[in-house]
DNA sequence: CGTTTTGTTGACTCCTCTCAAACTGAGTGG
DNA sequence: CCACTCAGTTTGAGAGGAGTCAACAAAACG
């Protein structure tokens, strides 16, 4: 089902049979998207919302100079723009980085559900605070880490991201952007991602080679980016990070 | 009424005067705080929310050498940890700044809420969202300005939310915090904020002195920051800025 | 008033940016 | 099958913005 991901191992949150069904039929349409184009432009009114089945997508922020900062990257299973429901405009564009599949749900839809099953629209609300979460944990990122510190924290919460939507095995995953899709996450240039990439492998820490992220020493990993998983709001947080994950020797 | 500040002016989201009354009616109690004390920990369970009603509050995340990143500052009329409602427990501590007064509304009243009326629960639901709008403003604050855009774009943000709340007359408005709060906000240290203080104040552009803000040149200050308020969601962004606000000469 | 917090300034360091020039690999087409 | 292209990656050299450390001044406070 094309809702199977969405909130799948969120800490009290997750949904019950009936509510899947119910989301599920909630869904208008499916569609299928190519990578790099813009799917949704600032300020334009709303009247559906987009949870993404397949892909990645990104939400960014231009400035005057043509530099761009992504607010939110999202993976299988998110409920991308959601927040367009109550919100009706939003305050930033979205775009497709890779192909993606999403499945459209009309926001009369969603008004019926918060009628009919307030307790659902109490998780889809639930859902939209995550996002929120995460761009806590990037704001912390970008004020308080240095480069290498704010590579190793996205990488290491992208495996969890992507392990618990069932994309990753804790330690390889694929990562289809590039060295410049980085640094418009991290705040950085693409040049000092490249230079960063490269001491994580020299050091044997990590590899993120044609789109492919091996994590070879979780535990120094997770130190430098001084991540804990709790924002995440996982169900079970032990299988992810950073026990599973330490480093054989 | 206490909750005379929340959403106020806030597009498409304002409450109708039945709406208020019946949050108003959904508050267990009225609490005055101290300046500087923690008020909510991260991860503790909790079973009510907060709304200011008159102060400063913060929300940040400290690192492990004590290093600290404000993620929000709350102005009076905001809902401070309505996130708590759905998250049940927060992923960041909350903090007065200044002396505060705040409603404490039960999660049971809450669930009454959007059981009963589901839009006034989605207005809610959106009062949430706004924070997130802020969040993301702050990530591209912290991701693409220097220091001199940052400050400077903290300071027209702040005087927007001040004069929706009725404490700004659009070029003066009272913020009672320190330089290293700002610094802790804007990702730099608080003698680098000192530094761009005295640029912004020697420009003849901005001056923060003893807890005052006063806009000298609002064009020059908001072409500084980059700033656009749409972010805030604000039902009529004219009296804000920018164009109020133009230079006399 | 003395004490503590906050603000101010200078000298120096260093992390990251900028600019520029290859290099690589996948695709394309002659 | 080989040039060619083009996006993405890699590396170097130099510049600059922000951090660090340290000292002192000025407010705020009890």
């Amino acid at each position: 089902m094309f809702t199977d991901r969405f909130l799948r191992y969120k800490r009290g949150a997750s949904l019950s049979a009936n509510e899947r069904l119910c989301l599920e039929g909630a869904i208008e349409e499916v569609r299928t998207l190519e990578a790099r184009q813009i799917i949704i432009r600032a300020g334009t009114a709303l009247h559906e919302s987009t949870l993404l089945v397949d892909g990645f997508l990104s939400r960014y922020i231009d400035d005057r100079n043509g530099l761009r900062q992504l607010v939110a990257i999202h993976v299988p299973g998110d409920f991308v723009d959601l927040h367009a429901y109550p919100l009706q405009t939003l305050d930033h564009d979205v775009a497709t980085m890779t192909a993606a599949t999403v499945a459209i749900v009309r926001h009369e839809q969603l008004d019926a559900i918060i009628e009919e099953q307030p307790q659902l629209g109490r998780k889809l609300w639930f859902s939209t605070l995550i996002d929120a979460a995460i761009h806590r944990a990037w704001l912390f990122r970008l004020g308080r880490m240095d480069a290498m510190g704010r590579v190793a924290h996205f990488l290491c919460e992208t495996n969890a991201r992507l392990f618990s939507a069932g994309l990753s095995d804790g330690r390889r995953f694929a990562l289809p952007l590039t060295q410049s899709d980085i640094a418009e996450i991290c705040g950085l240039t693409n040049v000092h991602v490249n230079r960063v990439m490269r001491q994580l492998r020299e050091e044997k820490v990590c590899i993120f080679r044609s789109s492919l992220v091996e994590i070879l020493d979780a535990k120094r990993l997770v130190a430098r980016g001084q991540f804990d998983p709790d924002y995440l709001y996982l169900e079970d947080p032990d299988p992810v990070l950073p026990s599973h994950l330490e480093h054989p020797s």
